[in-house]
DNA sequence: TTCAGGAGTTGATCGAAATCAAACGGTCTC
DNA sequence: GAGACCGTTTGATTTCGATCAACTCCTGAA
């Protein structure tokens, strides 16, 4: 891991666009990024660990981060996929100060580290850092519950219908795209084995999506709202 | 549904000492309080719809609340059951205003209702009222993260087993105690039909626990953590 | 007491996805 | 260009839990 003191202009720019930070006037927003330490890490590094001391929590800059749970078997399952924009783990601020999950790199990642304490400092002066947090949690309070209502009600190749919407224009009947991570990221994130994507993806194609490589195209968008 | 005006002195006790509320000093929560409306629910009745405009969010007094993902064929998934002292649906504050699940009480249900527009209003003056709201999101966003991990990592009986756990003391070695509610409710609760959570309970036997009725009884607490 | 209805259990079958194993197709290196 | 490696796909098998159906048990009402 690289630790980076100041950020550069394009890393301010996102970070300032951010969930959290976008809800905040700009002059708000612009304390606190001075605030900020960057961090970056190559490809499948850890970031934290299940039952460590939390001292941060973050937002990605660029490449995405992998949330998962680590069993008692070694087995990992994901509870979330962050990319650029999104914040992770602010729950630690009012959890006891100890993560619940481990954190590691997909590919190489950069990030901004809010420390706790001064943000719980921060919040305690400015009502408005407050809301911007609960806005940042209640969004991914929000996924959350989706992710179990979607587990629960849909098979495989469903969850993959509804991934591949999500990525798909509103009134468009017709759409192409290219997968942000690898596959077998796809598949930790929609609680499914690579192999089990895979074949959800060939069940997919009498629906009209067609996949080469990370390159998804999607002939009839209605018919794979109705799959 | 009927409607009461004022709390009661029983009502009010139990409300301060909330999740939410208890997390304010007294002063500020008491204001608070006074804002607040109580609703009585009869058993199974629907408090509100996914799709429907949210004016509220609630903490349970006495009885249990069923929160669910109705699906387009019709098939419900609970993504949570909350019980006295518990607040649901906050998450209506910064999505929209828009509920995205139903809920429907389990029994017959007291809750206090919170104005989402007046919650805001005092949220932006004292960052007091952020904090506790945002401990509260946090609360549920670890119970959400927790059950997907849960979900994707155990079996039916380690499901049931944790669930147990989480209702033993801690140091104990054995335990005795008596399901909050219907076996079917939790069953829900943990993503199972109910005929899979009695086969689970069978199949916890021989690990020592017994079922009569709703009365859980464990003869060997370890023994139940290493399932 | 009897009957009705709901909750829970038990049994049999089916289906979805995990797992194990092998093959495939890229890319990078030497 | 040959080989090695990684991510992905395909095939065969197994396992878990859903589903459907029948039955038990308990409660409450007539």
């Amino acid at each position: 891991m690289i630790k980076v003191l100041k950020l550069n202009v394009r890393e301010k720019e996102i970070l300032l666009r951010s969930y959290f930070l976008s809800e905040l006037p700009s002059a708000t927003a612009l304390k606190i990024v001075e605030h900020v330490t960057v961090a970056s890490h190559e490809a499948r590094d850890p970031i934290f660990k299940q039952g460590e001391k939390a001292d941060y929590f973050y937002t990605v800059l660029t490449g995405f981060v992998r949330v998962f749970r680590l069993s008692k078997d070694g087995r990992e399952a994901d509870i979330g996929i962050y990319g650029p924009g999104e914040t992770f783990a602010e729950g630690v601020m009012f959890n006891g100060g100890t993560h619940r999950f481990c954190a590691q790199t997909a590919e190489s990642v950069t990030m901004a580290r809010y420390e706790v304490d001064k943000l719980k400092q921060f919040a305690s002066q400015d009502p408005a850092i407050g809301i911007a947090l609960m806005a940042s949690l209640s969004r991914n309070l929000d996924q959350a519950l989706e992710c179990v209502a979607d587990d629960r009600l849909h098979t495989a190749p469903q969850r993959v219908a509804n991934f591949i919407l999500q990525n798909c224009p509103e009134n468009a009947s017709t759409a192409r795209f290219r997968l942000p991570f690898q596959k077998s990221l796809l598949a930790g994130k929609l609680g499914l084995a690579p192999e089990a994507l895979s074949r959800a993806f060939s069940a997919l194609k009498s629906a009209g999506v067609s996949v080469h490589g990370r390159i998804i195209e999607i002939g009839d968008v209605n018919a794979l709202r109705n799959f």
